[in-house]
DNA sequence: AGCACGATCTGA
DNA sequence: CAGATCGTGCTA
């Protein structure tokens, strides 16, 4: 098991959000294990980008993007929404990337109940995922490459003709470019199901 | 101190 | 497609 390390984020943004794809999303949370395979991403590319947090400037809410690589920043919208990002980049380049979607590996009864509802898909939308992996403001800052809590960890690459990007969701309000530009990442369908299949992620 | 608005989700 | 619901950041 390898623990996505600092350098990992440390890097260009897009590049992170692609290659998180396939990796896994460990929570480690009143001594239980939920854990599930990242499917979707989205970069947020910093005070260049109208649609990031930090084009208008850095403030309490945002600060954590102006930190170190490899940092949650997850934070409250919506009045009962949290969302949960990693931040990317060298200090002061505030950049990250927010998680949308899981594909579940364990603990998915404990999810279920977090969230309060069953038989429903799980992890689609940032929101969701944040509810089924019992994240919420008090891991904004947390050190995602401590290996405790909330962390990351290395699996597989999913390969380039598996990957599909498109315009990120929820940014109408940001500047065309920004709107139309392709910072959203996914695992096309075919290939997870391949993977659930496969499941050499399945380890109970 | 007041106000407008979300990197969303649900259910009608 | 409206409603829930409240922290944040801007204006005064």
């Amino acid at each position: 098991m390898k623990i996505l390390k600092r350098n990992f984020f440390e890097r260009d943004t897009l590049l992170v959000a692609r290659e998180l794809l396939g990796n896994k999303l460990v929570r480690r949370y009143k001594g239980r294990r939920i854990s599930g395979i990242v499917i979707e991403t989205e970069a947020y590319l910093g005070t260049d980008d109208s649609a990031s947090h930090p084009f208008k400037g850095k403030t309490r809410r945002n600060q954590v993007m102006f930190g170190p690589a490899g940092i949650a920043y997850v934070y409250f919208v919506y009045g009962m929404h949290y969302l949960f990002n990693v931040v990317t980049e060298e200090t002061n380049n505030p950049c990250a990337v927010l998680l949308r979607a899981v594909m579940p590996l364990q603990g998915q009864h404990h999810m279920e109940r977090l969230r309060g509802k069953r038989g429903k898909e799980l992890t689609n939308g940032p929101a969701k995922l944040c509810q089924a992996m019992a994240i919420d403001v008090s891991l904004n800052g947390w050190d995602l490459t401590r290996g405790e809590k909330l962390w990351f960890e290395n699996v597989k690459t999913v390969p380039e003709n598996f990957i599909c990007t498109g315009p990120r969701i929820g940014i109408d309000y940001a500047a065309k470019k920004d709107r139309e530009a392709h910072r959203r990442f996914w695992v096309q369908k075919e290939f997870i199901a391949h993977m659930r299949e496969d499941s050499p992620y399945e380890i109970y």
